[in-house]
DNA sequence: CCTACCGATCGGTAGG
DNA sequence: CCTACCGATCGGTAGG
């Protein structure tokens, strides 16, 4: 029972934040649990609003980090867009409190950091886009693509999946993302006509 | 300047708790809304947690009509999906409050009232697995898709739609079932092998 | 629907 | 990290 760091602290936070909200968390729970008092976290940490702020700037960084790998790695359109959705469910699954406070719990944020974090998804998001303009380009991709509805459509299927997928289930993780990319490749590529 | 109407308090309490959530919303920003004093609320419902049960279930229940119109209108499984996306369209973008409560804030309802409202999103969501389902056995859909993770990959669209559409941007409502219909129909059938 | 409240809880601080 | 607080705000009530 050695003394909490402030990592500890920031760690907790995000798990009450990502399961109960940032306005259904007093820093009383928090408090009890880390097994101190509510007040005792000041000791560490600025104010509440400080904690969601470091909390949602690490699920962000998380993001980031890995769409700057699949880029790196990726070879064409299609092998990045595998890699941005195989790293996004790593992130999702791997940093489930970071990722969903960043997901959810933005907009609580104070203007100057929820402008910052607005700005860091864009770059993400943009990154999305940009991968399924190139497919369209290369002709990996169907003309008819329009490169932001299908990021958007991309994305918010990647978003979701903390919400359901269990890693103790029936499937895996990997049969999970090779799930989803061959839906959302099939999704671009198109074959038939659907319309 | 007449008197408000249950139905008001109601219609109030959705808009606030679908942007604020139930945790950031007082009774006091609620009356502010409706330009009474807080306190006053109470003269027409029982509480706070009276609203949100209140505003959930016509989320609920919108979600439901549409789910049985799709089923009696639609003629076979890929025209009861394309109904069942648009249906869940209007849903989310006539009724934003309710259906963002509805999505958002369920967890945050009482034991009884979030069991049964849990109850009717299994209904619902069975529908979508259903006609997935039915698509694969006939043949519409391809024999690798899983109608359950299917089902949760069209829905994760479909729910978030009114975070970013706007029904006065660049394209109609029309153009969005449309297109989400065709990305997730290719998505279903198939054409070349993508993994 | 307002006046006038109530006890409980909130984020946060001084001092150790 | 605790003790001992603070003013503000919370959901809610009695009485009109």
């Amino acid at each position: 029972m050695s003394r909490l760091t402030r990592e500890d602290i920031i760690v907790g936070a995000g798990r009450r934040f990502a399961t109960h909200g940032y306005h259904g968390t007093s820093m009383r729970d928090l408090g009890d649990d880390l097994g101190i008092l509510g007040s005792s976290i000041y000791a560490h940490v600025g104010g509440k609003q400080e904690l969601l702020v470091a909390v949602i700037e690490r699920g962000a960084a998380f993001f980031e980090a890995a769409a700057m790998a699949a880029r790196a790695q990726g070879d064409g359109p299609e092998s990045v867009l595998r890699l941005l959705v195989a790293g996004h469910i790593d992130v999702v699954l791997d940093h489930r409190a970071e990722a969903r406070t960043y997901l959810s719990e933005t907009h609580v944020l104070e203007p100057g950091a929820r402008a910052s974090i607005a700005a860091t998804r864009d770059r993400y998001e943009r990154v999305f886009v940009e991968t399924i303009a190139d497919g369209v380009d290369t002709g990996a991709f169907a003309p008819t693509i329009d490169p932001r509805l299908a990021a958007i459509y991309v994305l918010s299927v990647l978003n979701t999946i903390d919400r359901w997928f269990d890693d103790r289930g029936r499937i895996t993780r990997t049969d999970l993302a090779d799930d989803v990319n061959a839906f959302v490749l099939r999704g671009l590529v198109g074959g038939r006509e659907t319309n």
